[in-house]
Formats: structure tokens, sequence, C-alpha cells
DNA sequence: CGCCCTATTGAGAGGTTTCAAAATAAGTGG
DNA sequence: CCACTTATTTTGAAACCTCTCAATAGGGCG
């Protein structure tokens, strides 16, 4: 019926069929409110793994929705050789909003795998959010998240002990998978042991290591990229600092 | 002449009379806009050193713009009793937005010193907000900022060496300060060294004994908590990571 | 199937933490 | 204003954890 007369949307359903609006920018919108923002998105992109989304010093151009994959932010050091992993980026989440205060990205973000975005201009955001007060507090609502995570982050690298960390991220892990209706006791981790060191503060060796103790303690089925948390309990008890 | 006419406004030009204000909420406002921000401000409040702003799982009553003074957020882990310091906030700096996301403060903010704070209610601030892009656009801007912080954090706890560490944090401290118009090589510590040493994901006797070591070398001249900054290219060396 | 990159595992050196005590500052009440 | 108590800071020595260097094993991609 509704079909007979529908003008045919030319597959612009882009926030309507995706999964994760929920936890993306249109969180909690619905409607026209919803078209309006679906409206925005420039285009979908998709990068293969390594590819760029932008670089350091880059020009605030666009806001990046996750759709499908990862992402890794990183920063290179001053003296040249050493870079350091920010933060990770899964589907639902926002990428790039660290340029808006300088208007220029701090941070160099590449794809983990095989990854889509949908793009929307920053410009375009910036005008729709002064007119629409559920898009500016949907924006508002992503960075203070994101800063959020970043807390949580800075939190997981003060706890002092390796193995307590890395307890922490797993756990990390298990709950952005939940968020994302996925299986929060059978990690994918798309980044490298490397990475994992690099956002924890530790050397990759200590990563692995950990990794193969806890397999062996049997609170992990570790298999390669793949990680089944076995004995959450015990986890949890590994998050505490002290034992 | 002006005062002839003027209505005698009753001391209600707290942003225009204040020196802050090219950092804090109201920056790159002027004229009327600036008379509006000025009117969101409901109070200002005095604390003593110790006592606190809110605490963790507070509900988010209101934004808080740092006027004079020090602040410390802390969370405390779960297992009861250690906590970390996740931030400083000095003059000119927003705090409270923690709360944007879950309408629940997320850490404890006390007062490092005697301090006073301009006291903004939130949903004042976000009906001016939706009205006025201006203001929307400032306080998305604070926030990025301050993830910016984080950002800049999550890097400096990721230098591994505690030297590097702690030469990072006193060259932030540096910029904060210049930032504020004050001397960037006569540093002001309002905090303590253990919370130095949570804040740098170390233990406070490495933070003493490191300080002792710069002194001794001549890289700084420590006073307490006032630390000057003597040899500031030797400071910034360290600031690499490998040496 | 073979190369290359990543991950794992081992051993030693080094830096930080911990525990403990002394020295210094800060706050309190007379 | 001083003496007292309390808290913070500094310094020391030993133990521990994590890093580094190095070699091996395992997957992924052409």
């Amino acid at each position: 019926m509704p079909s007979a007369h529908a003008p045919a949307a030319p597959s612009r359903r882009l926030c309507h069929e995706c999964g994760l609006s929920r936890l993306c920018l249109p969180a909690s919108i619905e409607g026209e409110a919803l078209d309006r923002i679906e409206r925005l998105i420039e285009q979908q992109r998709t990068l293969e793994s390594g590819q760029a989304l932008f670089r350091c010093g880059d020009a605030l151009r666009s806001i990046y929705l996750v759709r499908s994959g990862a992402f890794r932010s990183t920063v290179e050091h001053e003296d040249g050789g050493s870079s350091q992993v920010l933060d990770f980026h899964f589907p639902g989440e926002l990428i790039g909003l660290d340029a808006v205060a300088g208007q220029q990205h701090t941070c160099t973000v590449e794809a983990l795998q095989r990854s889509r975005v949908c793009v929307v201009p920053w410009s375009t955001l910036q005008d729709s959010a002064a007119h629409l007060p559920a898009v500016q507090k949907q924006l508002l609502r992503a960075v203070c998240r994101s800063h959020a995570g970043a807390y949580r982050h800075i939190e997981t690298m003060g706890a002092r002990p390796a193995l307590c960390r890395l307890s922490l991220f797993l756990r990390e892990l298990s709950f952005r998978q939940s968020d994302r209706q996925q299986h929060a006791d059978l990690l994918q981790l798309p980044m490298s042991r490397q990475d994992v060191g690099s956002y924890l503060g530790l050397a990759e060796e200590t990563v692995s290591r950990l990794m193969s103790r806890l397999h062996a303690e049997g609170i992990l089925d570790v298999r390669h990229k793949v990680v089944e948390i076995i004995d959450q309990a015990a986890l949890d008890g590994l998050c505490e600092r002290d034992p």
C-alpha cells in the first residue's frame, strides 16, 4: 500500500535501517528529525585495513560515524620514531571530534580492518545543530561520552599492575561489544598485541605473556585475535588494584 | 559622562570584568551575547581547601567555571580503599561536563585550596545553547578542549619512564599557567606529591625522588609547592621518550 | 608453497614500588 | 605567639615487576 505513492526514496533510509542508530548520533531521535539527520550524511566510505581516515594536522572537514569494522587513533611523538595508540573506535561511535577545538585533527585515525563509515560534513552538522536542538544535544552527548571513555582509559592506565590494566581493557571491550549486541564473552580483537601494549602503556611482550598466563590459568581462551572469557568472575577480580 | 545615565547595573558585570573570559565559556563572545552569558551565572561560590564541589554519583545540577584557586577530580576505585586523580582544574576551565552523558557525575571534584567558582545551572545553560548558537559553539568547544586535555594526559601516562612523565606534567602546567598570563617558569603546585603521583601513575616517593634529582641537576629549583624551571631546554629534552 | 609479519617464549638488566624511618612543613590549641 | 601534634615530604635499601634484547614459532598473503 504505502509503496504505491512513496516517491521511491533512493535508499536514503540509512539511519532508519541501521542497527546502530541507538548508539550513534541519532540516538533517541525519531521521525522527521531522524530524516534530517540522515540527510546530513554526505556519503558512505569504505576503508581497507591500514587506510587512514585522516592524519594529524589535517583540517577538520567531516565527522565520521563508524558503521562497521574498527579504527585506531594514534599520535606520533615529537621525536619522530615512536607513536602511541590513544583510542579504538567501534561501530556506532563518532570519529573526528578531536578537531573541533582547534579546527585541525590532533591524531591520526586508521582502519584496523576493512571498515565502513558515514561521512558527515562538519559545516553541515554545525548548521544543523544550530537549528535543531535535538542534534545539538546528541552532538554534545557524543563528545561527553567520548570524554568519559578517555577518563576510563586514564583510570585504566593508572591501575599500576600490568595484569590489572589488561583485565580492565578486556572488560571494556566486552562492555562495548555487548553495547553493540554482540557476545560479551567472545571478544574480537582487531588490533595487534603491539597496539594493545601501546594503548595500555605496556610492552607488547608483556601483553602477550599475560594473555598466555590467563589462558594457562583457565580464565581466558586465547585464539589469536579471538579471546573468549571463560571465568568472568576471576577476570573481574584481577581488575582490582591489589592481587 | 557615561556614568550619568548608566542604570547602575548592580555589579553584574562578572564576565566583562573577569580577566579569564578569553579562556572561559564566553571566549570570543562580546557585546549583548556576553550579557546573556553573564546572566546565566546563578551565583558565585567560595570553597575552602578540601571542600567538594560535587561527588561521584551526584545528579547533574550545574556547571562550574573556575574563577580562582585549583581543583582536583578523582574517582574512587570499586574496591573502596584507593582513589585516583583524573584531572586538575585551573581558572578559566569548566567543571562538571563529565555528567552530561549520563546526567550524574562520574567523579568527585574537590578544591585544593581556597577557590572561587561561577555556578551556571545546567538547565539554563542548555536552554541558552538551544537558542544562541554562540553559546552552543562555546560549550562544544569547551568539552572538546577538555577532551583534548584528556588525550594529552593519556599520552603522558603512556610515556613510560617516570622522569619523562614528570617532565611532561611540568611542561603542561607551565603551558596552562602561561595561558592564564602567569609566569611560565615559576610553577605553583597546589596539589600534593601524592596527587601528582596518582595523576601520573607513579608512587609519591618516585615523584619526590625525581624532583630532588632534577633540583640536584640544576634543571629545577624546588621550593616545596613552588617549582622554578631553571633549564627549560633540558626539561624539554627529558620529555622525549628515550634518554 | 614460501616469504614476511606478528605473536610467543626465554633470560638478564634496569627502573619503580614497597616498606621503613627521618626530616620538614602545616595546623591546633593553649 | 609559641609549643605541640599531625600530616606531608624526603631519603634509604631491598624486592619485584616490567622492559629490553634475542630467538623461535605461528599465520596471513601473494
